[in-house]
DNA sequence: ACACGTTATGATCTAAAGGTCATATTGAGT
DNA sequence: ACTCAATATGACCTTTAGATCATAACGTGT
């Protein structure tokens, strides 16, 4: 599972898939997290505008990691989907 | 080049690195990525609550990517630093 | 020490994120 | 079609990010 995410939307895939993956509900999510499942909900649509602590907070819940590099000049290194 | 993203201080270093990287003051990645240069500085030093817009905008101007992976267990990847 | 460029801070204002609650809509399962 | 869980939406309110401007602090060269 890799995700690139240039958009809110990238990231609703990515955290919808995630949350999946691991058979959560929103809800469950949610508390586990401290976000709202209503934030959740917009989030995973890619309504934008969503601050940085709430997606660690979502991404430290789901096992997730956040990597910042250099764009990939060459081929498109083993990602999955681009949204 | 690769940064782990756990926290706001982790974006921090890394855009201020991305930026020294490119030789870019403050001022002109605002003036190419459309965000002040003092939020700029406030993101670079970590001061928490980032809009993911915002930072989607410096990762752009910077040539960066963002993933979104699952937490590896195994060995620490090639990371270069961890804040 | 001085001057200049760079970065940090501080104030104000406005737009909007997200907590919170209520409700509507969707989707499975039977 | 009915029910219940799961999501989505909508409204309200508080808090805060970031635009914007001014200015302070810091660095570096000379």
């Amino acid at each position: 599972m890799k995700h690139l995410v240039r958009t809110s939307k990238n990231l609703g895939h990515a955290i919808r898939e995630a949350r999946k993956a691991k058979n959560l509900t929103q809800k469950e999510l949610a508390s586990m997290s401290g976000v709202w499942q209503e934030t959740i909900s917009k989030i995973e649509n890619g309504s934008g505008g969503t601050k940085l602590e709430t997606l660690f907070d979502l991404v430290a819940a789901l096992d997730l990691e956040i990597t910042v590099t250099e764009r990939s000049k060459g081929a498109s290194d083993g990602l999955e989907d681009i949204f």
